[in-house]
RNA sequence: UCCUCGAUAGCUCAAUGGCAGAGCAACCGGCUGUUAACCGGUAGGUUCCAGGUUCGAGCCCUGGUCGAGGAGCCA
């Protein structure tokens, strides 16, 4: 803050007419008035000299609305805005909140590899460098490398960069994203749902206990947040289907499909996009429809075996579902998590991989652990930017990165 | 890959097929407890690219390029 009657003039005319983003060097006396805004706010300079550092020159985010396109183009200069710079942190509170609860539950931070052999499974969603006279893929998740080091520390997580070749365009995607994928020994699907409902409330909590202010500049409704507390709803896939089909049922009669606070459902267009039969994978609308069901976040549990990954353990006695869960995040924002049990039968491995058309032997090591000393295990992973987009209440996940890599956004 | 929409001043957007406009930013002046301030003035254009229709195209047609939203796939 600076006032016309400590400066001459003359100098505080020439200070009046610097341009936004100049560099100052400032020498005042800090004081509390109720006016001063920011974060954490409350708190104010009064300047008594200045020492200019360098002039700033056509700064290009000047205040009003721009495009995204345009602020894409200056992210380098978009995360100095006020909202920008509390999400960002947000993300950094998660990331912080992600490593507190886990050490302290006891989980090893294990690094899995980022760079991967040749992957039998479709390298179509993996990006390809070169390896020296050979190829390699960026990996697109440690969990495989996890199962092996539980066997050697129980609890583990890996928490890194992930990457993802997939022609996704939308709100909820990246092609380079971070996650924590904690993998868990002597455990079975419920015992990893109590887990992660834990875990996911710890990092609510913190943000709220941490970054209040930047909740507020963010303008998020924080009663969306507080309640987000254990035991999270599960819902079986049979019944999510049913349910699903009979909101479009009465979308389609016109009558009236209510969320989980009585106000009607947003963001379903049009009915048929949530057709569904028993054994189809959910897509997007599904989920955003689901989700509007519940004030928390809401496991759906028992996908069909055929839509998921080959290593998911069946459920005994009705091999056509496995022991997997996704959790869905409240108001539409979808899946952050996806987890399941895996399978710890080497036999039943091998035959899974078979039915997936997989071959063996970059396998083997996998199917070995299956071997020596096998016992049940679980894990999930959860993405970090899509956690900070819902925690946040943004619109897309683009924000939740410092410099997110998109389909058409390499640049800066 | 598919569907929908878009591209005009530095930025955000207007403009019946008939002179290219406004707000913000910049620059000049006024004002000061402002927070995307306010008042007056100045300057600012290869209307994305290549063709076509027309007396005349920012506008209509064809083909591209780029972007946004969505689908599929997924965290």
């Amino acid at each position: 803050m600076l006032f016309k009657g400590d400066f001459d003039e003359a100098v505080f005319e020439a200070l009046k007419s610097l341009p936004q983003e100049s560099a100052l060097t400032v020498t005042g006396v800090v004081k509390a008035d109720p006016r001063a805004p920011g974060v954490p706010g409350g708190f104010e300079l009064g300047v008594r000299a200045v020492e200019l550092g360098q002039r700033a020159e056509d700064y290009p985010i000047t205040p009003k609305e721009h495009g995204i396109e345009f602020l894409m183009d200056n992210r380098h200069l978009w995360i100095r805005s006020a909202r920008q710079w509390a999400l960002l942190r947000v993300r950094a509170t998660v990331m912080r909140a992600i490593r507190q609860w886990l050490d302290g539950e006891g989980f090893v931070e294990m690094s899995t590899p980022i760079l991967t052999p040749s992957a039998a499974e479709g390298t179509s969603n993996l990006f390809e460098v070169a390896y020296f006279e050979d190829k390699a893929y960026l990996a697109q998740t440690g969990q495989l490398y996890n199962e092996a080091n539980i066997y050697a520390f129980g609890k583990v997580y890996c928490f890194g960069p992930t990457f993802r070749a997939e022609k996704s365009k939308t709100r909820r995607h990246l092609t380079e994203f971070w996650m924590v994928e904690p993998e868990i020994a002597f455990c079975d699907l419920d015992q990893l749902l109590e887990i992660e409902e834990r875990f996911v409330s710890h990092l609510v909590k913190t943000v709220l206990e941490s970054n209040a202010q930047e909740l507020k500049a963010l303008g998020r409704d924080l009663s969306r947040l507080t309640c987000i507390v254990p035991p999270f709803p599960r819902l079986s896939y049979d019944d999510a289907v049913v349910k699903l089909q009979a909101m479009q049922a009465d979308l389609r009669a016109g009558k009236p499909v209510l969320r989980y606070d009585g106000a009607p459902l947003q963001g379903i267009d049009d009915p048929a996009l949530l057709d569904i039969t028993w054994g189809m994978d959910f897509g997007s609308p599904h989920e955003t429809a689901l989700t509007q069901l519940y004030e928390k976040p809401v496991f759906i549990t028992g996908f069909p075996t055929a839509v998921k990954a080959f290593y998911m353990e069946p459920v005994p006695g009705r091999p056509e579902v496995c022991k997997s869960a996704d959790l869905l995040a409240p108001e539409g924002y979808g899946e952050i998590i996806g987890g399941s049990e895996r399978i710890s039968d080497p036999a039943k491995l091998e035959a899974r991989l078979h039915e997936h058309g997989l071959p063996l032997d970059p396998y083997r090591w996998y199917v070995d652990l299956r071997k020596y000393g096998s016992v049940p295990h679980s894990g999930f992973g959860l993405g970090v930017e899509r956690t900070v987009t819902w925690i946040c209440g943004t619109e897309h996940i683009r924000e939740a990165s410092p410099f997110p890599r998109l389909i058409n956004r390499m640049y800066p």
